[in-house]
RNA sequence: GGGGACGUAGCUCAGUUGGGAGAGCACCUGGUUUGCAACCAGGGGGUCGUCGGUUCAAGUCCGAUCGUCUCCA
């Protein structure tokens, strides 16, 4: 049976049993907290916790998913992939493990045909109920039944879900290893379905604090595990599927699977990343320094990096894209319509990195030339190859060992533990842990402040609370600063990007003057400002006013960056993402993924479409939908917010769908003008764009046309003629300068020679001296040459007065050099009458000073030193 | 979020006690040639990323900033 099989007859199966088919979700999942999709139960975690209301009580997925925790070790396993699918059947409140066991027991072995005899199960030790529907219900053999502690209690590593899971292993027959069942050995009872029992909600790994509202089941079989079984291959890369990708693997490196254990796991690591960098690229990942990006890139470099070793020094990801799309297009039409951007963005690290691999052997030459006799390399500089210029550890080591040399791998390890350290470190003193569990601690109670702001800017509200120097406290008073926390409130908490409201807060008794207002716990706004009046007294009776003037141009900006965001897709492509955003009164800015600088005419085209849709002026709907509907009408999550049960969803006319809690005008033409004013770049593959929107746009435009005006009037150029005049002037002035240069170079000549005709002779050598005022530095330099070129063998000794500052230069005959005159000696004694110091070369020295009345008594001190060093000749 | 490296001509790069901005390729002009990176002579091309500081003097030292690369979280 052929993995696309295998997954077809999964999702039947359960489909015909009342189970709603789900298709795979992105990689990137919706929930913040995660990195990326590591399991099939991701997608429905709000459901198997109840947190929101599952649309269907039984559902089946085939859901494709990354692990890279254990990258280093990937290849060297038969059982694990970074890219994989899992097969998986849920019910939420539905049929609990009486049903799940059975119904598992039924698809293996009535469906799949598996032989009963070869499945082993486990399940908790204290699961008394499931071992119970196992040996009587299904009527398993005791001697395959086993228990076990932690292996079969499922939880995520955080807090959340969990609960007691049985585990479903194929035995693989004595060549795999000894026999005694999955607690013995797992390379020969493999573990291909895992049934998740949730029923518990734990704080911390293993601490079970609650009971989840409903029982759950969750389900699990690796797809490419069940068909390394059930085509009774040796490896999960020996299956159908992935055996043709490395069979390019091999093709594109003439090394065939099998030659040796070396080679082998280079060819699988072919495979496995070939998988998992496509399906990353199709999902919108695109390579950078740190996240998601990063894991992409380390890929995409650890498989060229085993292509490279296994002796190809051509691209390979392009074709290793290709098969990929192949062999998996079918299940997944994506991959199909993005080959093309998938080939590019992997084709453009793969470039970069392959440049520095290039770069880097030339830097370990130096290095290992650099060894003298030494034969082993230091940690410290393979360390420092890796840190900074990426080039691998294990290329170092391949190198050094092609050249019977050495590394000194703990000195490596050591370097690499302290830089883990110090980011660890740094990421501990950064992170705001710490001020939630404050307050948490101080006011965990609190009911959530009911926000009204979306249709109102001014309402009422009690007083619930009131910090101050982060106490408790029942009054505050004139002058002094407070966090106020209300029953309700139109003010808007930073969130999504979108800055905290400003404004007043009213009391009978006093006023607060509010400059921010912050999310501080989950709903919770705390409104922060200073009693500029009177004073103010929980349970009070408050009056709340947002300054309306500053939440108009911020919530222009809102929506000015919904459609930018919009446009930015529309003009660069779907793998643009937002990665952060900043939205001020005063301006907007988005960071958004894309792998190359945006140039001008690009940017003229996506503010012109943003600007087209703004005249356009479609109407913005706002709808609260629960996250499921959202995501079927197509809405852009944005990275990094927090959605709650019910998500609210901006909608612009019939372009812009996003989940969002900001405030946004009603219609797209109150945006005003959106101008465009900076692009740049916060990092590799990540954009940074800025705009102005509404007035501050018209004002940044009109400031322009006046600059234009002011220039126009300089350059006295026509209205329009501003670009001409501008090239005109610029000629000319290039022209002028040249001339310039050529009457300097004429006048020079001119001072040269009278200088030379005035020289003095001590002894064979002449001895020239001038003041020459207003030529400054570079003019007395450029003077001395000349000078030099036609004195034959002598000293020069000249001074200068410019710009306030004096500056003498000094210059000896190589002849007389060589009878040991120095030029700097005799410059230093010119620099002291200056107040300064100079230079020390015995051919052309120059030196200065601030102390320009001294000039005069200067040249007199490096004439009577450069007589008295040409008297001593 | 933290650390490291780099930024000099269109391109690839050199430039150490701070003191005259360079090479190769590319380009232009003239000559000589006309079979695989042709040659000879001459020439144009640089705010040394940007801003500030130290200094008589900064490509060079210090600080900030922008950009590129890279490792770690």
């Amino acid at each position: 049976m052929d993995t696309n099989e295998i997954r077809s007859t999964f999702i039947d199966f359960f489909a015909s049993r009342d189970h709603t088919v789900v298709p795979s979700a992105s990689l990137i999942p919706l929930d913040p907290a995660l990195l990326l999709t590591v399991a099939g139960m991701v997608p429905f975690k709000a459901y198997l916790t109840a947190e929101e209301k599952a649309p269907y009580a039984r559902a089946v997925s085939s859901q494709k998913c990354i692990r890279t925790t254990d990258i280093d070790i990937l290849g060297t396993t038969a059982r694990h992939m970074s890219f994989f699918e899992m097969l998986g059947s849920f019910s939420f409140g539905d049929y609990f493990k009486e049903k799940a066991i059975p119904l598992a027991y039924e698809l293996l072995t009535e469906v799949y045909g598996m032989d009963p005899e070869r499945l082993w199960y486990t399940v908790h030790e204290t699961d008394d109920e499931a071992a119970a529907i196992w040996l009587d219900v299904v009527g398993v053999s005791p001697d395959r039944l086993q228990r076990r502690d932690r292996d079969n209690f499922w939880q995520m590593g955080v807090a959340g879900p969990a609960g007691p899971c049985s585990e479903i292993f194929f035995d693989r027959g004595p060549q795999y290893g000894p026999d005694g069942g999955p607690i013995v050995d797992e390379e020969r009872f493999v573990e291909i379905w895992n049934l998740v029992f949730m029923q518990y909600i734990q704080d911390e790994p293993y601490h079970v604090v609650g009971d989840l509202p409903m029982k759950s089941i969750d389900t699990g079989m690796g797809l490419e595990r069940m068909a390394m079984v059930l085509q009774d291959v040796g490896s999960l890369f020996e299956t159908d599927s992935v055996r043709a990708i490395m069979a390019v693997g091999e093709a594109r490196t003439g090394v065939r699977y099998g030659e040796s254990d070396r080679s082998d796991m280079s060819l699988r690591i072919l495979a496995d990343h070939a998988r998992a960098l496509t399906f990353l690229i199709a999902d919108g990942v695109v390579p950078s320094n740190e996240g998601r990006g990063y894991i992409l890139r380390r890929l995409v470099r650890r498989a060229v990096r085993h292509a490279h070793t296994l002796g190809t020094q051509t691209p390979i990801t392009a074709s290793l894209v290709d098969v990929t799309v192949t062999e998996m297009g079918e299940a997944f039409p994506a991959i199909v319509e993005k080959q093309d951007f998938i080939r590019q963005v992997a084709e453009r690290e793969e470039t970069g990195f392959l440049k520095t691999l290039e770069s880097g052997e030339q830097m370990l030459d130096v290095a290992i030339s650099a060894l003298g006799g030494a034969t082993t390399i230091p940690g410290a500089t393979a360390f420092k190859l890796h840190d900074t210029f990426g080039f691998p550890i294990e290329l170092t080591e391949e190198i050094a060992t092609e050249r019977g040399l050495d590394v000194d791998r703990e000195g490596f390890d050591a370097e690499m533990a302290e830089q883990r350290e110090r980011a660890r470190a740094a990421f501990r003193s950064s992170s705001g842990g710490d001020a939630v569990a404050a307050y948490r601690r101080i006011i965990g109670g609190l009911t959530p402040t009911s926000f009204t702001g979306y249709g109102e800017i001014e309402g009422g509200g009690v007083v619930l609370s009131l910090l101050r120097e982060g106490e408790l406290t029942e009054r505050v008073d004139e002058g002094q600063e407070v966090e106020v926390f209300l029953s309700a409130s139109p003010f808007y908490a930073e969130a999504g990007g979108q800055v905290g409201d400003t404004g007043r807060i009213v009391t009978e008794t006093g006023v607060v003057n509010v400059s921010d207002t912050q999310l501080v716990l989950p709903g919770v706004h705390g409104h922060r400002g200073v009693v500029t009046s009177g004073h103010i007294l929980t349970t009070q009776d408050a009056r709340t006013v947002v300054d309306g003037t500053r939440r108009e141009r911020i919530r222009k900006n809102h929506s000015g960056t919904h459609i930018l965001h919009w446009a930015l897709r529309d003009v660069l492509g779907d793998h643009v993402h937002q990665e952060g955003s900043l939205v001020a009164p005063d301006r907007l800015r988005f960071d958004f993924s894309h792998y190359e600088g945006v140039d001008h005419e690009t940017l003229h085209d996506v503010e012109r479409r943003v600007n087209v849709q703004i005249i356009a002026n479609k109407a913005v709907h706002t709808v609260e939908t629960s996250k499921d509907d959202a995501e079927k009408m197509g809405a852009i999550a944005f990275f990094g917010d927090k959605y709650g049960d019910e998500v609210r969803v901006v909608q612009m006319g019939d372009f812009s769908t996003e989940f969002c809690g900001g405030t946004h005008v009603p219609s797209t033409g109150q945006v005003g003008p959106l101008v465009l004013v900076s692009e740049g770049s916060v990092g590799s593959n990540i954009r940074r764009v800025e705009a102005l929107t509404g007035s501050a746009a018209y004002d940044h435009l009109a400031q322009l046309r006046a600059n234009l005006a002011d220039i126009g009037g300089i350059l006295r150029a026509q209205p329009g003629r501003e670009v001409d005049a501008a090239h005109s002037v610029a000629d000319r002035l290039r022209a002028a300068e040249q001339r310039i240069g050529e009457f300097e170079e004429r006048e020079r000549t001119q001072t040269a020679d009278g200088v030379v005709s005035r020289a003095e002779k001590i002894g064979g050598a002449a001895l020239a001296t001038a003041r020459i005022d207003g030529i400054g530095g570079d003019g007395l330099r450029a003077l001395a040459f000349q000078i030099r070129d036609r004195l034959g063998s002598g000293i020069g000794a000249f001074g200068s007065v410019t710009d306030g500052k004096a500056a003498v230069i000094v210059f000896v005959s190589d002849d007389l050099v060589a009878r040991g005159v120095a030029a700097g000696d005799i410059a230093g004694a010119g620099a002291k009458a200056l107040g300064g110091g100079g230079g020390r070369d015995p051919r052309l020295a120059q030196a200065g000073g601030p102390n320009t009345d001294g000039i005069d008594e200067a040249l007199l001190l490096m004439r009577s030193a450069a007589s008295e060093a040409l008297a001593e000749l």
